[in-house]
DNA sequence: ATCCGCATGTAACCCGTTACATGATTCT
DNA sequence: AGAATCATGTAACGGGTTACATGCGGAT
């Protein structure tokens, strides 16, 4: 079925729903409310992308018992098996160390989703791999402020941002490491 | 002439041009060359996008001494005097707290553009209120960390990660501010 | 009865990605 | 001359933003 590749805003989307199903309100609610939801999706992006879920067959409208037909308001999202599947495949996805800054976000997204989905050990690995990412990414950096003629103060403190935000997130994989082990497993 | 805002790239690529006269193709190799090039933009995007500051009479393609016209082939921009306003008056654009996460790289590159333009002091304006805004977000995200119930393991862990990331950045602003106090004043 | 908040949807517009096309310059 | 690299451009397509439209529900 050639299945195009679905967005990251979609797969966040789907994600969201395999937690619980959801309305498109609720999803907005979500991201209003959350200290992550900087990006406050606008109806227009929204919806059609519920739309476009639901016609892939990936998530599919509720209907808790006798309730009357869903034809407008109120339309909750679920899950269905497929949909569920295409979350855990994202969810699996490796770490791409050539990318590993720009999709930061998405990756906490992808390691909050993994509670409920995953095994610790999963949960362990994917740290790892995001550990070793982030090192390498930030080896980079500390290369090219030794490396290259930086000329200027500005754009020798602007790596040394980078350096800095990158190592940070480095020191939080281990930390959370080290959370994980302490605590018991309730993996799936 | 209600001009239409400039997006984040096209401001970019004005800036990248007000340093330094550069083609399309030398702005690819910036972005290629940099680290901070984590995006890198396509041909579909960046020739329009000149084409467009060129259209806004922003740019302009130079002539050095007596060449002959640049029919095709190696155009090289350089800013007209209106381009340059429309940048210092990016430049000089106040760090909105609300967005300050989100827009982090994009403060970065202008803080970088800034020592060309900004007088120490002017930088250090900036910087304060680049400080002010972080110093308000992680406050915001402790005081999330400390209130919601956040329920499970992982969403505790990540906004923690958000907390240790953004106070990096703030120690990285004091860290600035020392330094450019210590330098010489080379401002414009 | 009306007003306000919930809830979903739509259309115009813009822009970026992908993939392809094409002219000029330099090297061998 | 032919190949590789420099250098710019274009068309189809998809999706997001903005702004507006619409209907249902409860509250006064």
């Amino acid at each position: 079925m050639a299945a195009p590749r679905l967005t990251p805003f979609e797969q966040v989307l789907l994600g969201l729903i395999c937690l619980s199903p959801s309305s498109g309100y609720d999803l907005k609610r979500i991201f209003a409310g959350t200290p992550m939801g900087i990006y406050q999706p606008s109806s227009g992006a929204l919806y059609p992308a519920l739309r476009r879920l639901e016609a892939r067959a990936l998530v599919a409208v509720s209907r808790p018992d006798g309730a009357r037909d869903p034809g407008r308001h109120r339309r909750v999202y679920e899950p269905t098996p497929n949909g569920r599947a295409v979350h855990l495949h994202w969810l699996r996805a490796p770490v791409d160390p050539a990318t590993v800054s720009r999709d930061l976000g998405l990756h906490l997204m992808r390691f909050v989703m993994m509670e409920q989905a995953f095994s610790r050990a999963e949960v362990l690995g994917f740290l790892a791999s995001l550990q070793d990412a982030l090192a390498a990414f930030t080896a980079g950096l500390e290369r090219y402020a030794a490396a290259a003629d930086l000329d200027g103060l500005h754009p020798r403190l602007a790596v040394e941002h980078g350096i800095a935000v990158h190592r940070a997130s480095l020191r939080w994989t281990r930390h959370a490491i080290a959370a994980l082990r302490a605590a018991p497993d309730v993996g799936p």
